[in-house]
DNA sequence: CCTTGTTTAAAACGAT
DNA sequence: ATCGTTTTAAACAAGG
C-alpha cells in the first residue's frame, strides 16, 4: 500500500489522464513548452506502458492538445529548426488540477469564445511575425508586394478598443514573477535577423503586432508567458522597437 | 512519405 | 439513468 512511486508502476497504466500527463511533461520542460515529439519523449522514458500501442495513444495525445483550451500551440521560431511547434499549457489553466496532484482535475477548462479568438489572433501574430522577419529574401516580392500568400491575416475584429472588464474568469495567482524587466533583456546576445534592405515587408496592421506584445503584460492573466519569452528571444525589447521593424 | 494537427463520432468510464 | 469527462478510432489537411 506504499503509494507507487513516479515511475515504479511498470508495465500497469499509470493513473494520470493524457492532459496530466501532458502537463507534466510541459512543465517538467525548462521552457514550459515542448514539441509534440518530446512529449512523446517523456511519457515513454518514465512509463513503460507507453511504449507499447503508440500509435493508439499518441493518436489520443494530440487528440487532448487540439481538443482543450487548455493547451496552447506556439508557433516555432525560426532560429530552432524543426518540425511541429511547441506546445505550452494556457496560463489560466495553471490551477486545472485540485491541488496541483494531477490525479484529480477541476471543471473542464474552458475558454470564453471571446478570449479563444483573442489569442488566435496574438498567435497568429507571431506566426506572422515569423514569416516577416525571417522570411528568406524574395525578389518576387519587390515587384508584386500585394501578391503575398504567405502572410495570413487574422480576420479578427479590429484592436478591440472595447475591452470588455474582464468578465472572464477571475482566477488568482499566487505570485507572479512576470516584470517588464525579465521581458526587457539588457543584454541582447544576439541581434536580431534583420530583414534585407531590398526586402518589402509585407503590410502588417501595426495593432495586430502591438496588441500581440503589449497584452501580454498589460493583462498579466492573459496569454502567453511563454508567447512574450518568444518576442524576448527575438530580441524585441520595446513595442516601438517593433513599430520600427514592422514598418520598415 | 511520414509526422503533426484538426475534427467528428462514439465507446468507456466515473460520479451523482 | 444522466451528465461530464476521457479514451479510442478514423478521416483528412498541411508541411517538412
Amino acid at each position: 500500500m506504499p503509494r507507487p512511486s513516479r515511475d515504479s508502476y511498470g508495465d500497469q497504466k499509470p493513473p494520470y489522464s493524457y492532459i496530466s500527463l501532458t502537463a507534466m511533461a510541459i512543465w517538467n520542460s525548462p521552457e514550459k513548452m515542448l514539441p509534440l515529439s518530446e512529449i512523446y519523449k517523456f511519457i515513454t522514458d518514465r512509463f513503460p506502458y507507453y511504449r507499447k500501442n503508440t500509435q493508439r495513444w499518441q493518436n489520443s495525445l494530440r487528440h487532448n492538445l487540439s481538443f482543450n483550451d487548455c493547451f496552447i500551440k506556439i508557433p516555432r521560431q525560426p532560429d530552432r529548426p524543426g518540425k511541429g511547434a511547441y506546445w505550452a499549457l494556457h496560463p489560466a489553466a495553471f490551477d486545472m488540477f485540485v491541488n496541483g496532484s494531477l490525479l484529480r482535475r477541476r471543471k473542464r477548462f474552458k475558454l470564453l469564445k471571446s478570449d479563444k479568438e483573442i489569442l488566435e489572433n496574438e498567435l497568429a501574430a507571431l506566426t506572422n511575425i515569423n514569416r516577416i522577419f525571417f522570411a528568406p529574401p524574395n525578389p518576387a516580392a519587390d515587384i508584386n508586394p500585394a501578391a503575398h500568400p504567405s502572410v495570413v491575416v487574422p480576420q479578427a475584429s479590429p484592436p478591440n478598443i472595447t475591452k470588455t472588464p474582464d468578465t472572464s474568469v477571475t482566477c488568482i495567482r499566487p505570485k507572479r514573477s512576470f516584470t517588464i524587466e525579465s521581458l526587457i533583456s539588457p543584454d541582447k546576445p544576439i541581434t536580431p535577423v534583420v530583414p534585407s534592405a531590398t526586402h518589402v515587408v509585407p503590410h502588417v496592421h501595426p495593432w495586430m503586432v502591438s496588441s500581440c506584445y503589449d497584452l501580454a503584460f498589460t493583462n498579466p492573466m492573459a496569454l502567453m508567458q511563454p508567447a512574450a519569452a518568444h518576442y524576448e528571444a527575438y530580441g524585441l525589447a520595446s513595442a516601438e522597437e517593433l513599430f520600427r521593424v514592422s514598418q520598415l
